[in-house]
DNA sequence: CTGCATACCGGGAAAAACACCGGATTATTT
DNA sequence: AAATAATCCGGTGTTTTTCCCGGTATGCAG
């Protein structure tokens, strides 16, 4: 590198669990002039241990969901631990919680798995000089969570958990309540406090959102898709 | 290129619904001798018209789980429209499932998001050369299905498919037929038709088979999950 | 002791979901 | 012309869900 125009190279480490992904991505950023990628990791807690072993790079792109260690832990730690070291998210999901998480976890930026090349570079120039980068959907994120009650996620008591899988299924509330060893009322209960807490008006909306939250694994996630019309 | 050992450049074509992990893809792919990227499509629509258009690739590298059109779709169009065309299926689920329906749809090969480079080359060489490219997981893929009476999935009705959707929000009946422009009775027979044909016997049922066969998409699948028991 | 959260329960009523009876018009295929 | 499939619809009745009102008992922290 040349000594002049304040010619130093930033060091990048990529995190994403798919290697494809990150190879992929290794070879973007090597031909943006100015980045390096100094290390990789499939998850948060492999690229925790490369920290502690010495590796300080100057920006992160990290994915937000991965297996063993995610995204906004990840991010809550290096904040933590490292704060020197910037963190730009990397996701495919471009829904409002996860930018505000991820933001709210020391995020200085959010782009998308689809954004443009270009954007990717104006990405990383904003997060290493230490500003935040903004898309609009970021904007519009925060936009829409400002005022709110920081919205936190709803605290669930053991019950309710327990009555969430079982609401899940195709049990009505009379045989949860069985299974439960409770009267019908205080599952009702359980449903009413559940409705407040999580914002749903049915049963269903209960149910998706428990799946979406991963309060609920659906074991094989694969069956076979059902054909088109025929 | 040399004009000897056969010298010729394959043309590939990406197929993927983020642009980001196509561009790294078309860099890795570049760095590969013999291999030059010809198109890009989001999904498996876009990608069809282009070969409409004229273009005609020798190998797709097909993503499986794209909006619009999916790779199952696609790999199945392009062999009785241009069969021609080898399938490399590209993506990030390993389940069985999905490696069977890809091999079905016509796909020549299946290999994950996450695997090495090298890999990616050795599939690209089998591929291209008419061979399928075999990891030991679409061999167990395969084995574990041979013998099953097959398992059709039910066939859907575009009506059906539309009034599933619906049924995973939390629109009641009266509010779904409404969307759907029809009567509340109707929406009540695509229920009947659904529950016989997906062997479920509640609206959560319906739901939760939905989900699971990824008739729907709950977005972001990740959220925060809710605190635990204080 | 007081306040608070958890867990639990009863009854009544309206709305939604479910089940079963019947019917119809299109369009495509054979 | 007959058969098949997809779309659509009316009525009736039961069961479940949803939403209210009210309540008790326990344990735990200030």
């Amino acid at each position: 590198m040349t000594a002049q125009q304040e010619a130093r190279e930033y060091k990048i480490c990529l995190i994403d669990d798919h290697k494809l992904f990150r190879k992929g991505m290794a070879q973007l950023i090597g031909r943006i002039p100015g980045y390096k990628v100094c290390g990789e990791a499939g998850n948060g807690r492999d690229f925790i241990e490369m920290v502690q072993a010495g590796l300080t790079p100057d920006l992160v792109l990290l994915d937000v969901q991965m297996p063993v260690m995610n995204g906004e832990e990840t991010a809550s730690w290096l904040r933590q631990h490292a704060p020197s070291v910037r963190v730009l998210a990397l996701t495919m999901h471009d829904d409002e919680m996860h930018i505000i998480r991820m933001i709210r976890a020391g995020a200085r930026g959010y782009i998308l798995k689809d954004a443009e090349p270009e954007d990717l570079r104006t990405a990383l120039d904003t997060v290493v000089q230490g500003d935040f980068y903004h898309t609009p959907q970021v904007s519009r994120a925060m936009a829409n969570t400002i005022g709110l009650p920081a919205e936190e996620p709803p605290a669930l008591t053991r019950r309710e958990r327990e009555f969430i899988e079982h609401a899940c299924t195709e049990l009505t509330y009379k045989e949860i309540a069985d299974v439960m060893n409770c009267s019908l009322r205080t599952v009702d209960g359980y449903r009413e406090e559940l409705f407040e807490k999580l914002a749903v008006r049915s049963r269903v909306g209960l149910v998706v959102y428990a799946i979406r939250h991963e309060l609920v694994q659906l074991g094989g996630q694969g069956g076979t898709r059902p054909a088109q019309d025929r």
